[in-house]
DNA sequence: ATGGTGGGTTCCCCA
């Protein structure tokens, strides 16, 4: 069983290569972040056409998550304990066969000390708590999604020029261990302990030419999904060509 | 120190 994570930065601009992507991987479970539109203007027919049911938690303009699935989704949670109404958007949960799904989308925080940093450290603390209360109640749990933050410098093609700035400041991987407690493990370091499997690339710098990137997109698995863990992968290609989105798709295969 | 590009919206915000 294959679950992919991807960061589509606007599914409806991303459409088209959504659709071929789906097609040529046929990942059996599907967390998408950053749809960037409300649950009606989501391109379901054509995803429903290619076998996925498709559960969305969608809002105008920004962030937004959905989780697509071959077969049945069960039990979908939106949102977050303490989240209301005008929340953004940015956690989906539900069950797919015996395993349970968080697909989330951390703040990005913008800049080291700004205010959306601290609402990133207090966002990434509720996820936190909620995260672990799903582990106690799931024992097959995987927590994906965009988390904005690298766990060390093995993450960053240029350690000494991110030093301490936004995605790879000591608070926030300090919050992104929190995130994991005792529950989670990150399943990519079960196949490898070297530098590198970028998974985004900023636009602006153009930083894809020479691999300039980041490790932000992670899969944390509880201990029983960890070792059901069998091989992990970037696709690579699909940063590439036209109109990509700036994060790759991350794939997880599961026992 | 700044700004670069890209998506969505609307006369600018967010990443």
């Amino acid at each position: 069983m294959r679950v992919a994570t991807w960061n589509v930065n606007s599914v409806r601009a991303r459409c088209e290569r959504l659709l071929a992507w789906l097609e040529a991987h046929r990942p059996d479970v599907v967390c998408l972040q950053e749809i960037k539109c409300l649950d009606e203007q989501f391109p379901r027919e054509p995803v429903e056409d290619l076998g996925y049911n498709i559960e969305t938690f969608g809002q105008k303009t920004y962030n937004g998550v959905a989780i697509l699935a071959r077969t049945r989704i069960e039990d979908v949670v939106r949102g977050m304990p303490g989240d209301d109404e005008s929340s953004q958007r940015r956690v989906i949960a539900a069950t797919v066969g015996d395993v349970r799904y968080i697909n989330a989308y951390v703040v990005n925080g913008e800049k080291v000390g700004s205010e959306k940093y601290a609402y990133k450290l207090e966002w990434m603390a509720r996820l936190a708590d909620y995260a672990h209360g799903v582990a106690r109640e799931y024992e097959a749990t995987v927590l994906t999604g965009d988390f904005n933050v690298t766990f060390d410098d093995r993450d960053v093609h240029d350690p000494e020029a991110w030093r301490e700035k936004i995605l790879c400041s000591t608070p926030e991987r300090d919050a992104l261990r929190r995130i994991q407690g005792e529950y989670y493990r990150d399943a990519m370091r079960k196949f490898t302990e070297e530098k590198g499997a970028y998974t985004w690339w900023d636009f602006r710098t153009g930083a894809f030419r020479g691999d300039r990137g980041l490790r932000i997109d992670h899969f944390l698995v509880t201990p029983a999904a960890h070792e059901r863990a069998r091989e992990f992968f970037v696709d690579r290609e699909e940063r590439a060509g036209e109109k990509p989105s700036d994060h790759a798709p991350v794939f997880l295969a599961l026992d």
